[in-house]
Formats: C-alpha cells, structure tokens, sequence
DNA sequence: TATTGGGGTTCCAGCCACTGGAAGTTCAAG
DNA sequence: CTTGAACTTCCAGTGGCTGGAACCCCAATA
C-alpha cells in the first residue's frame, strides 16, 4: 500500500511517516516504480508509534518502545520502567499547569477589562504586590 | 550593570538575554567597553518577560504584553483578553494532559512489571483491546 | 493522444525558543 | 604579569515536524 492510505490508516501525515524514515524510526519496502510500499505489518508500527506520540512519549522514547514491541522475549518490567517514568513527568507537568491556572486566573478575575489603564495582569507579571 | 547581574536579578539566562535582543525583544544600552549595561528599569522589563513565559506566554506575546505594560494608556480590556485566551488553552492543556494521564495509568496499573514478556502496555500501544 | 489532476519522490528551508561551542576581548584579583 | 572569569560575536544544533519547489508516475477524460 501506498503513503497515503498508509497515513490515512495510522492517523500520521505522510510528511511525518517520510521524517519517521529519514531519522530511520520506521523503514518501508520500496515498489518498482520507487514508491514507498507499507504492509499491514508497517502500519501497525505506525499507529503504535502515533499513539505513543499522543501520550507524551517523544521520538527517542518511542524507538525504544518499538524496538520492545518487536522483541518477543523482552520483559514487561522493562516497558513498565519507560512507561513509570513518563507517568511522572506527566503529573509534575500537570501540577505546574494547574499551579500557572490558577495564577493567571487569578490576575484575569481582578482586572475589570475596561478602557481604563489599571490592570491587575500587567501590575502581577511585572511584580507588584497583590496583596493577598 | 553587566549582564550577568541582569541575568542573576531576572532568572534568565544571559544567553537568553542576548537571544532576546537578537529579536528585537528587548534592547540594552551599551557601556564604553562594548558590554550590555542593564538598569533597573531593564532589570523590571526582562522579570516581567520571565514570568510572562513561565506562563505559558508565547514570545510574540510577551513583546505585546511588553508593549502594553509600557504604554501607559492602554485599556485593561487589552490586556485581559490575551490572558483570557491564554487562561482558555491552559485549560484544554490541563484537560488533554488529564486524559492521557488516566489512559497511561491505567496501562501501567495492569502491567505486572516482571521478567515475562506479556504487557498490557505494549498491547494498548499497539492498539489491542483492554477489554473495558 | 494529449492533458489534466492527484498521487508519489527528493531536497532544502523554516518554525520556536533557546542552547552549546569556538574564538576573541576585557577586567579584577593575586 | 598572569590567570581565570565574564563578556563579545557568530555559527550550528536541538525536536519534531511542516511548507514548498521541482520533478516523476499513473488513471481518467476530451
């Protein structure tokens, strides 16, 4: 099959299935005509790569995990390491988030957004006390 | 001051600093012997850049924060509706990162971690059925 | 049969926001 | 007088794509 049913069926743009074999993730056959030819096979590594991007593994991860997913004798705990440790960089992601909502919520609920100059927003990003 | 007093008064990195003049973020004076020289009032503008980045503020929109915090007549309303859309993708981040977090825990949950090869994880990846 | 249009191919450049490193000045301290 | 830190510029690289140019290939239509 084609790049293009290829990324249709694995959810990558075949832009991003080209860099995936240019940075040699995920290499495909070639037909005779030089166009690159996915198995079925292939776009299971696709899609197993895509859903890994989407929950936060990067590219070097991912190649890891690829190179566990085609080891059938490699241990689970190897796999549970990685996946432990994205765990936690993901919660400490979130807590800075949650902790920079509330701030710049904060600063929005204060700031009566009118044609007026005084702002709460401005006053906290540039250090001025808020008083509480 | 020099920029490494600039640097340690900011919490940006002089590298940082410099890369932000390079774009015409925020220029400095210059002393006789060709160093950047910082004033106090440079020292406020380069905080407020690092607090506006640590949330979540692109660089383009730290230059128009910048612009609205040294234009003293500039409408409140302004400035809140940048932080109000700010506010609105912190909030879709938080979301996104909440799922994932579920989905991985839960992969990470029912993988037992030992020295045999089958893995929940690898099969949620790899798009199996959990079958819940 | 010519041509149109939608694939595919390569390669090069750019995005964002830095960061590292090389090579050269300047300065303060011992 | 020398050492070492701090400063300068400039160039290159990071990650993970993405856009675009210029070309090839193939099926369908006028």
């Amino acid at each position: 099959m084609n790049i293009g049913t290829a990324s249709r069926q694995s959810g990558l743009p075949p832009k991003t299935i080209r860099y995936y074999e240019d940075i040699g993730l995920l290499t495909a056959d070639r037909a005779a005509n030089g166009y690159r030819d996915y198995s079925s096979e292939d776009v299971h590594r696709l899609r197993f790569v895509q859903r890994s991007r989407s929950l936060g593994f990067s590219v070097e991860e991912c190649r890891q995990l690829l190179s566990l997913y085609t080891d059938r004798d490699r241990a689970s705990a190897d796999v549970k390491a990685i996946a432990t440790e994205k765990l936690g960089e993901i919660d400490r992601k979130i807590v800075e988030l949650t902790g920079l909502r509330e701030m710049l919520g904060h600063l929005v609920e204060h700031c009566h957004g009118d044609g007026r100059p005084e702002c709460p927003i401005i006053d906290g990003l540039s250090g001025k006390s808020q008083g509480h």
